[in-house]
DNA sequence: CTGACTGCAAACGTTTTGCACGGTA
DNA sequence: TACCGTGCAAAACGTTTGCAGTCAG
């Protein structure tokens, strides 16, 4: 994704598209998920002026008007996503990566709609990825 | 559940049994799930005289050696919960209620562990309880 | 009796706020 | 030009730490 459509997504957002904001979901859209921490780090790299603050006024301002999205997960800092279609996420315990996977909820629903009124299902799995299933091998 | 039920449930986590970590784990089990502000609230309306830094120490250990359970659920603050059975959560966007609830997680392991090796899978639902649509009937 | 737990106060890290300046639309 | 966004510094939070005294086992 170029520059350009970095600005012209912060427009359809409301939000007007500053540098810092490029270079910040450049950032995240390359990453997929990243911690405060994570973001602030990597944008400092590429832009070493851009004050803590303003990390946060973004990543508040861009959550609340729904271009980025909180991602929680156990035993781990919140990371940020750019909103994309609905997906659950796997978090791999040795690499520590995120990766974006596609879930069946149909047989969640099966189970609880006699009880509530659902609006929205959210899966996290935990496990290890394909990669370090490998690495393991050569290890081992 | 008793006093005592709650000495020996310290007991065999490797905890001792003080005053202090009985209200604690009253309070969590009639509450179900609450943030650290909750119930160091409740806790601080049983012993005045409690302070921050052992509600902090106190879910620390008791998250590390197991007896609690983190939740984390979107756009709300961390909980914590007995550990006890696996289960789900419901979160009611009314009442702001955290019930537990039983899924049936089949239908997500068949899309996924061709690709992963999976250990935990989370699930956390949103909408209305059943308590919250019949209080929406009497106000409409 | 000993090690673990508590309470206090200070320290620390993270997030927010106010304000003057600068840049986008 | 009119706002919105930025950067800085200070303030406000939330959480952790060190230590002396106390208590459970």
């Amino acid at each position: 994704m170029q520059q350009l459509d970095f600005t012209s997504l912060l427009k359809q957002y409301n939000l007007k598209a500053t540098p810092q904001r490029i270079i910040f979901l450049k950032e995240l859209m390359d990453a997929g998920h990243l911690s405060i921490e994570e973001l602030e780090s990597r944008v400092k790299s590429v832009i070493p002026t851009i004050s803590t603050a303003t990390i946060y006024k973004n990543i508040n301002s861009m959550v609340q008007k729904g271009l980025l999205n909180e991602v929680k997960l156990p035993g781990v800092k919140t990371k940020y996503e750019i909103t994309k279609y609905k997906h659950a996420h796997f978090f791999c315990k040795s690499c520590q990566k995120v990766f974006d996977i596609k879930v069946d909820t149909s047989c969640i629903y099966q189970e609880i709609d006699k009880e509530f009124s659902i609006d929205e299902i959210d899966v996290s799995v935990q496990g290890i990825c394909r990669e370090c299933l490998k690495d393991d091998k050569k290890v081992s």
